[in-house]
DNA sequence: CGGCTGATTTAGGCATTCCTAAATTCATGC
DNA sequence: GCATGAATTTAGGAATGCCTAAATCAGCCG
């Protein structure tokens, strides 16, 4: 991680005009490297592919071009980290969905299940100002509707990591903070079930082998799969780790 | 006018996946050829061109491959003519963009003269549901902000052609009915002079030689150029072509 | 340390959508 | 009837953003 490719940027024309460099694509790919990173890290050609549903070296020829315009430092084989132009391209364009999705949940009368698809578009369409009316307009929310926080005008944003209800051994009491939005039938499920930010669950048992969880929410016994309960980010509630005074 | 090269179209694969036909460009396409053919019956490449800010040449191969596509009936050197379908693509644009327009003035605070742009963009990436989500939320609207009509959901549309401020004599007086909505300062300054749709003009006096012309709005007398006036179109109130009772 | 495997990159292609420059066609006037 | 000029099309090129197939590289196993 000693030299990075990012001084390649500077060798070529630094443009600096917002739409001909971060078009709608690079704004997805952008928003993807931010994530993984969260997660894990430098994120690696491969995981882009997947997460975005290309092939490989497809995402070679953007990453590279990103790099060109100085929003990621590349060094070929090794993956790629965002430099801060592109975090801030990144938490930008993050901002832009969460918002939408806040505000069609908010004010249209959307269900949570599916504001995710018709976000992914009009992130790439809407002007900061729109941003920030529909922001304002629906009071300046910090989460969105699936709990996932929602980057400040200025680019900073909550990145505290929560575990998932999978990691979680029984007896916990926990409170649910954010669920994955990118599937609309597993919030369908997860809404049927009562599973939704601020609700309370307490973790009764948990089978071997990635076996299935018992829950306890709003005094409702229930199981659920662990593919599932991975999706299902929580915080611990007057655990060993938040001791309470 | 005979013989249309729409039987190309029918050669080829008729592809009916919203997506991959009509693009956004393509969409821009079809909104100025409708535009474009309701005041001046077919289209010529040069028009679409100045309409869009294109090279004619670029015009020429796009209207070829939306020609391909069924949407217009094509000549070569004849300009174009929307097909059915082509109408009703152009229309579902047009319906996209006026309700975005109206939704922004009506439910986000903007103003008349800054909602084309955002619109502009936006109108690409709505869904269906979204559009009708607006369009309900703010009473189903039959006309924009700007006093264009906004087509239904099924795609029909009041096409009345009405006149403009520059092509009356003196002694009228007229219902404003609509205004140009592509020059943010030509609507700022009608707004200052109290010009919108539904507000009552006497024509005092036209000069000749596309001179300047002399109104009456509200009891204030001001007088505005020809170009501005084109851009104003009109109702007649009480008037030989509509007499009252 | 040579070779295998999987990850990654390069090479070459294709569709879209724009451009400029050079034909070509149309309409018209002499 | 043919020359002129304007409108239009063709030709060729560039950038974006995706693809597949064929190298190439990295890391690891024996």
């Amino acid at each position: 991680m000693s030299r990075v490719s990012g001084s390649d940027a500077s060798k070529r024309e630094s443009l600096k005009d917002k739409d001909s460099v971060i078009t709608g694509p690079a704004e997805d790919y952008l928003k993807a490297i931010y994530e993984l990173e969260l997660s894990g890290g430098a994120a690696s050609t491969n995981d882009i592919a997947q997460r975005l549903s290309f092939a490989p070296a497809s995402v070679t020829g953007m990453i590279r071009r990103l790099a060109d315009h100085g929003l990621l430092a590349y060094e070929r084989y090794r993956g790629v980290t965002l430099t801060t132009a592109g975090r801030r391209a990144a938490l930008r364009t993050l901002r832009r969905h969460r918002i939408i999705e806040s505000y069609l949940v908010e004010t249209l009368g959307y269900r949570w299940d599916n504001v995710h698809d018709e976000a992914e578009r009009l992130e790439h369409a809407a002007s900061e100002e729109l941003i920030d009316k529909m922001a304002a307009a629906i009071g300046e929310p910090v989460v969105d509707p699936h709990g996932a926080p929602i980057p400040t005008r200025e680019g900073t944003v909550d990145e505290t990591q929560y575990c998932s209800l999978a990691d979680l051994g029984p007896g916990h009491r926990v409170a649910v903070v954010r669920v994955s939005d990118d599937d609309p039938e597993v919030l369908r499920y997860l809404a049927t079930i009562g599973i939704m930010p601020g609700v309370t669950i307490a973790v009764l048992a948990c089978e071997p082998f990635d076996g299935p969880i018992t829950l306890s929410i709003d005094g409702e016994r229930m199981s659920i799969g662990a593919p599932l309960a991975a999706q299902v980010m929580v915080d611990m509630i007057g655990n060993s780790e938040a001791p309470s005074h």
